[in-house]
DNA sequence: TTAAAAACAGGTGTAAACCCCTATTTTTTA
DNA sequence: TAAAAAATAGGGGTTTACACCTGTTTTTAA
């Protein structure tokens, strides 16, 4: 029987050699190599002699993150199939995931075994939905009334301008501050913020936050404090 | 040789099994058990014929958090050491866990071999500051003029009516929303506000949260998204 | 090459946040 | 049982955020 042969991105060095103790036992899995980072990822992949199936790999990441490295990996690696893990996800964040190439969804609180199924699966059949993101797929599919099929996909999810508007949000940068660093009008930024909050649903910067954080759009690392 | 007698806490249950298969090679080591969150510790605790001489606690936790865990094994437990488990931490926090009760300090992209040799130091002398910690708890020992020694230490934390007013805002409640919670005027809910932003350096709200997070005061699982 | 989406930007107004100050009462702790 | 810390709450003000409009220009993609 071939090994499924996979590698690994997470920058906490304990949860990676806690998955490679997990998964080192499974005897149809071949880890091939673990990554601290998207960039340690790309390089090891570009440089490795014997590619693995699957990628594994957190989205938040210091440097390149789970969301570029998904991109990235789409492009110059169209065969290795991205399975994202993650602790909280929302369902647009889920959607453009999927519709920029991962082709499944681990929580870090699923059990090894669901882990290991998911990996089973997606060697075997190219992608694993479980029952939340089989729901957030469904609903995406079928339109609130006449609406385009497609609505919900895109509408949600986010322009680069209004990703860079929610990064400076949570440096802690007023309108202005924005205004004057982006080089447009204050109103521009407000026009920003106010697609973000319809988006997210959030109320105010306090929701933004915690939106940008819990799906991780923007990394804690590179912040202040 | 007699094991060292741990118990593990942390809600991700990916990364409780592999801490479970990091430790659970370990001769000197013996796991008595691991909980999913604080009140399921704190439970067990109770409950246990045997109880362990160390327990490794994450901080950010749904209900019981690892602040209050170490608090309250304090109060009932005080033979048992409490090393807590982060990924980011700053200065005050350290210092805070630090007096109220926690001997050392692991950073979640620690190796397996520091996690280790914390336990071990943990089990022999009762308590491990790696560098970072020291260089801390160095600085707040070195008055910065000639104030007094034990200023660093609290006046950059936070009291309880603080964390609650700062749990408000991370749920996107606005200063009467958060007045009319907690039956207090508006004014007692912004003296707490300024107060948050003076002790955490931040700049607006966006800050508070970031800070929040980053620090575990407030989880991410309780709210919306 | 032409719609659609994104980025741009203005008016007007209210609500909320933030800043400076003071001061009393309650709780904690040395 | 004092002294310290925390929680309470007010006056008076500026700045920022947010809501609901309107519209143009630029970029992207079918």
């Amino acid at each position: 029987m071939n090994k499924i042969k996979i590698a690994l991105a997470d920058d906490e060095l304990l949860f990676r050699q806690g998955l490679l103790a997990i998964l080192g036992n499974q005897e149809n899995i071949d880890i091939l190599f673990d990554a601290e980072d998207g960039d340690d990822l790309i390089n090891k992949l570009r440089s490795a002699d014997l590619q693995p199936e699957i990628v594994v790999t957190d989205l938040k990441m210091p440097g390149l993150n789970g969301v570029e490295v998904t991109k990235l990996i789409r492009k110059e690696f169209p065969n290795i199939k991205v399975i994202a893990l993650t602790s909280y996800f929302s369902k647009p964040f889920i959607l453009n995931m999927i519709s920029i190439g991962a082709v499944a969804y681990l929580a870090k609180n699923s059990t090894p075994a669901l882990m290991i199924k998911t990996i089973e699966q997606v060697a075997k059949k190219g992608f694993y939905y479980d029952e939340q993101v089989l729901q957030y797929v469904h609903e995406s599919l079928v339109s609130p009334k006449d609406k385009k099929t497609k609505c919900t996909f895109d509408a949600n999810y986010f322009t680069k301008r209004e990703i860079e508007v929610l990064e400076l949000i949570c440096n802690q940068m007023t309108t202005s501050d924005i205004a004057e660093k982006l080089f447009i009008s204050p109103r521009t930024v407000e026009g920003h913020r106010n697609n973000l909050l319809l988006k997210t649903e959030a109320k105010n910067v306090a929701g933004l936050v915690i939106y940008a954080l819990k799906n991780k759009l923007v990394s804690l690392d590179n912040n202040s404090f």
